[in-house]
DNA sequence: AGCATATACATAGCTCGCTATTCAAAAGGA
DNA sequence: TCCTTTTGAATAGCGAGCTATGTATATGCT
């Protein structure tokens, strides 16, 4: 009746694709007590600390709501802290603690060996085209 | 400090294509009062009616409970309708309504639409590279 | 036949996306 | 200055993914 052919439909395998990494990464990241989505954060974070909420929106590409929550879930967890900002009392900084910190080795290696799992047996053209044509996909989607 | 660049990492790219498409995916087909994860299964009901749930989670690769609460929602919106199966009370068979039934043909209009969006600007070998990668890193990656 | 195991499904409770709304503070204009 | 608009963050509520558990029925072994 139909023509539509999941195997062969970007969409369904960007989702398909998305939980078998966020799978992955969960259970290596798991004994860090960490999950996927604050894994994100805290890259950017150990790249620069102190940032607020809004920068961590622009950097990371997700709703304000959606960090808003998350950040919460790492505050109780024991990943940031958060401080009044400087010079605008509307804002928080956020910055790692000290565990937080610790985590940095371990959960990058976790990050990458997901990637080399994922990519294991593709050739180094492969690899770059794999990235260069997911990041086509997000640029010709995004609004 | 860190040599993590979230743009090179597969992982980070495959979480953000997978947002992006369910976002354009979510805007054609909010219309036809459809969310996206209820599209994949309408999909395996319209090249085959009747199936179980149990079916339904070989075929799209979701946790049954994942599945359990995607046919609530979608019995709740009139799209399916389950019925007593012949010969094992423990299972229902699940059936599309009318309304579900209708909805095929631009319901997989807006699915092509952005795939084709996503893929814009590939060259016809680009396409099938892109298809061709991310199965890969699906079955490297599954268990 | 009877009991143990396996299977089909439901439910509870979590993460992490989203939209929409609200609130307080900052910035800007008259 | 005062008022409007903009902006940073929180919250409510939903979808869709997950793990873990419960419950009823089938199935299989002895």
């Amino acid at each position: 009746m139909s023509d539509f052919d999941k195997h062969r439909s970007a969409g369904y395998l960007a989702n398909h694709m998305a939980r078998v990494f966020a799978h992955a990464l969960a259970e290596r990241i798991r004994p860090l007590g960490l999950a996927p989505g604050q894994f994100m954060t805290l890259i950017e974070l150990w790249r620069e600390d102190g940032l607020t909420q809004r920068d961590l929106v622009a950097r990371l590409d997700v709703e304000q709501a959606t960090m808003a929550n998350t950040l919460k879930r790492m505050e109780r967890d024991g990943l940031i802290a958060r401080r009044a900002h400087d010079s605008d009392s509307r804002a928080r900084t956020i910055h790692l603690t000290e565990h937080a910190r610790a985590l940095q080795g371990p959960a990058e290696a976790a990050a990458n060996a997901v990637n080399a799992q994922a990519m294991r047996g593709m050739s180094g053209a492969e690899r770059s085209d794999f990235i260069r044509l997911m990041t086509h996909a997000i640029d010709s989607l995004k609004p």
